[in-house]
DNA sequence: AGCACGCCGACT
DNA sequence: GTCGGCGTGCTC
């Protein structure tokens, strides 16, 4: 019997919409609808038609209420799978937040044109070279369905067939991949951003035919985006490749889930409700029952909590097989210099024969500059800005609003000489031209990002995070910076520095020297023995001392200060650990965080969730009624913020 | 978000 | 007596 009752829901980010909503099924469109499809239905108040996707179809409404009709089916195509509605309500819940927002990063923008040539394309077959997991020593275990596994990456490159040289961790992901495919099955790679996305494009060229290979990725044309989505439909096996919203690709029949550098900062959804890929990969492996994989060269914080909880099984490389590292100690070696001579000797020696990389701290000429005499740091005339020099024998500009300061005067003492407090990574290059004449130097930044660079000598110099792939690999690689790097106020700071130092690392040559500037210690100890998950472990149990994430979980409540008071109150303190604040915020309003145990997430979600529907629906528009200031949001939750003032 | 429903002050 | 102000609540 066809249905005659749809359960659907609304495409709106209004709190008080996130629940399914039951109409009635048009006799016309009755045999087309089908779970997952997009619909235009009416909603009375408002007399407006609102986009929404079916959900549920069934025959009887527990509405007591005269069901209205679907207004259009717009596409037969089932865009919104059952197992990403699923995934789309628990990351919601857990987040406090509404699924159609989680939906909103899970469905691409339809595209009429894409679709039709999808549907009438013939249906894809392709095939598949498995591969055996090389370098580690390991049944089939990890990609069994179930397992959760963080893998230690190998820190090497590799050359695929094609000699393409990759990071040795795509080739991981790719004979990962080759397994799950070959049982038939889908997986899905997240990766921090698209330079990635090529390595393990490239590393599956070998593993399987372009008709299974899927590129899901956000910042990809529409049209593209669109068709990588569509084929993700398909049933079959499938490898899915994408940025941190691949995690919500459609895959019904999920083999695993591989997450890269799962604390690179560009897995932090910043869209609401602001849930990290991890999270979402940790919920949807709950529901599919699909093999995790957090990949990476060092191990998170995160991923060392889950181990030691027992979540997660730790595995590491066959052999231990690490980077040729030497720290250089300013209080040991008595030699202050930026560069001490130990480094620019293995510079000297590495450039006869390949390209040599430096890891600077920040981009420009000088990001930082102040007064010669007075020291005060200079600041834009027009906005209060920091002023800072991009390129050489270029004026100042202003940081935040762009503005030139062609004739800059010192506001405290009236001096027009600038002082060039840092350097940058434009100041660097000039500087290792000049010491290494002839010598080809290479810039790369986060704006100017160069991918590849050829197996010739020539000095790279790039900001962490930006290092392109020498073929080969580098014969020499120089972190500068250490201590500048670590002087940032941050939480994550030392974890974070580790990271940006081992992925440097690991573009080296098989052997050939790492050099850590300026920096000493257990960090830099941690970073010469290649001892990543002791080093998380140490730092799990100083969070844990503190009752710092991730030991605790937290939620910041931000907001107007009766509403944010408000909804704090809500909670039983028994729920909970503390709250911090209410402090204030810039933007008028204040905000408190509340810290809590894993176990109480369900509750604490759930309590303020019912706090922000009321606050959206009871207050609304303040004083300026006509054309006035329309005041932000009043109440707004975060939970896991990384990037938390401590 | 919009829009209707509903309960207190100035008007014909 | 009524018209309409916008606070409150709902949308199948």
């Amino acid at each position: 019997m066809t249905a005659r009752v749809a359960r659907v829901m609304i495409d709106s980010p209004v709190p008080a919409l996130d629940h399914l909503l039951d109409y009635a099924v048009p006799s016309e469109i009755a045999d087309r609808v089908r779970v997952g499809c997009r619909v235009r239905v009416p909603l009375r108040s408002g007399g407006r038609i609102a986009l929404a996707y079916v959900v549920e179809l069934t025959d009887s409404s527990s509405f007591d209420g005269a069901l209205s009709d679907i207004d259009e089916l717009v596409s037969e195509v089932p865009v919104l799978a059952p197992e990403v509605w699923r995934v789309a309500r628990s990351v919601a819940d857990r987040a406090a937040g509404t699924a159609s927002d989680v939906v909103r990063l899970a469905v691409p923008k339809r595209h009429v044109r894409v679709e039709k040539a999808w549907r009438e394309a013939e249906p894809q077959s392709g095939s598949v070279t498995e591969l055996p997991l090389t370098g580690y020593v390991t049944d089939d275990s990890i990609t069994q369905q179930g397992a959760r596994t963080a893998l230690m990456a190998i820190p090497q490159l590799c050359q695929t067939p094609g000699g393409v040289t990759i990071g040795r961790w795509a080739l991981t992901v790719a004979e990962l991949a080759s397994r799950v495919l070959a049982a038939g099955q889908k997986i899905i790679v997240a990766v921090p951003d698209y330079r990635d996305e090529n390595q393990v494009l490239t590393a599956l060229e070998h593993v399987a035919s372009p008709d299974l290979i899927s590129r899901v990725d956000a910042t990809q044309p529409a049209a593209q985006r669109y068709r990588g989505f569509l084929d993700c439909l398909h049933p079959g096996p499938r490898v899915i490749v994408g940025n941190r919203s691949a995690v919500y690709a459609p895959a019904a029949d999920l083999g695993a889930i591989i997450v890269w550098d799962d604390a690179d900062s560009l897995h932090a959804e910043p869209l609401a409700p602001y849930v990290h890929t991890r999270d979402a990969a940790l919920v949807r492996q709950q529901d599919s029952g699909c093999a995790l994989i957090l990949l990476s060269h060092t191990r998170s914080v995160e991923a060392q909590r889950l181990v030691e909880i027992g979540w997660f099984r730790a595995c590491d490389p066959e052999r231990h097989t690490q980077p040729r590292i030497a720290l250089t100690d300013p209080a040991t070696d008595g030699d202050a210099a930026r560069i001490p001579s130990s480094a620019w000797k293995a510079a000297r020696t590495a450039l006869d024969t390949g390209p040599v990389l430096v890891q600077v701290a920040r981009p420009g000429y000088a990001p930082v500059i102040a007064c010669q005499r007075c020291r005060t740091g200079a600041r834009c005339r027009a906005c209060g800005g920091a002023l800072a020099i991009t390129r050489s024998g270029q004026p100042p500009q202003c940081s935040l609003c762009g503005a030139l300061a062609t004739d800059w005067r010192c506001d405290e003492c009236d001096d027009t000489r600038l002082r060039l407090v840092s350097r940058g990574s434009e100041r660097t290059t000039e500087e290792l031209g000049r010491a290494f004449p002839g010598t080809t130097v290479i810039t790369s930044d986060g704006d100017q990002p160069v991918e590849r660079i050829p197996a010739r000598p020539a000095l790279v110099v790039s900001t962490r995070g930006a290092e392109p792939i020498a073929d080969g690999g580098y014969s020499a690689v120089l972190l500068l910076d250490g201590d500048r790097m670590l002087a940032r106020e941050a939480l994550t700071i030392a974890s974070d520095c580790l990271r940006w130092w081992s992925n440097a690392a690991a573009l080296a040559t098989r052997g050939a020297p790492v050099i850590l500037v300026g920096v000493a210690g257990r960090l830099g100890t941690a970073f010469a023995t290649w001892t990543s998950a002791a080093f998380a472990a140490q730092e799990l149990a100083d969070r844990r001392e503190l009752a710092f994430p991730p030991a605790v979980r937290t939620v910041s409540v931000s907001g107007d200060g009766d509403a944010v008071d408000a909804a704090v109150a809500r909670l039983d303190p028994a729920m909970y650990r503390d709250v911090l604040g209410p402090s204030a915020l810039p933007d008028g309003g204040v905000r408190s965080i509340v810290r809590f145990d894993y176990a109480a997430g369900p509750e604490i979600a759930r309590t303020l969730r019912a706090a922000v529907v009321e606050n959206a629906t009871k207050r609304r528009r303040g004083p300026a009624a006509k054309g006035g200031y329309q005041r932000p949001p009043t109440l707004r939750l975060r939970f896991d913020e990384t990037e938390l003032v401590t």
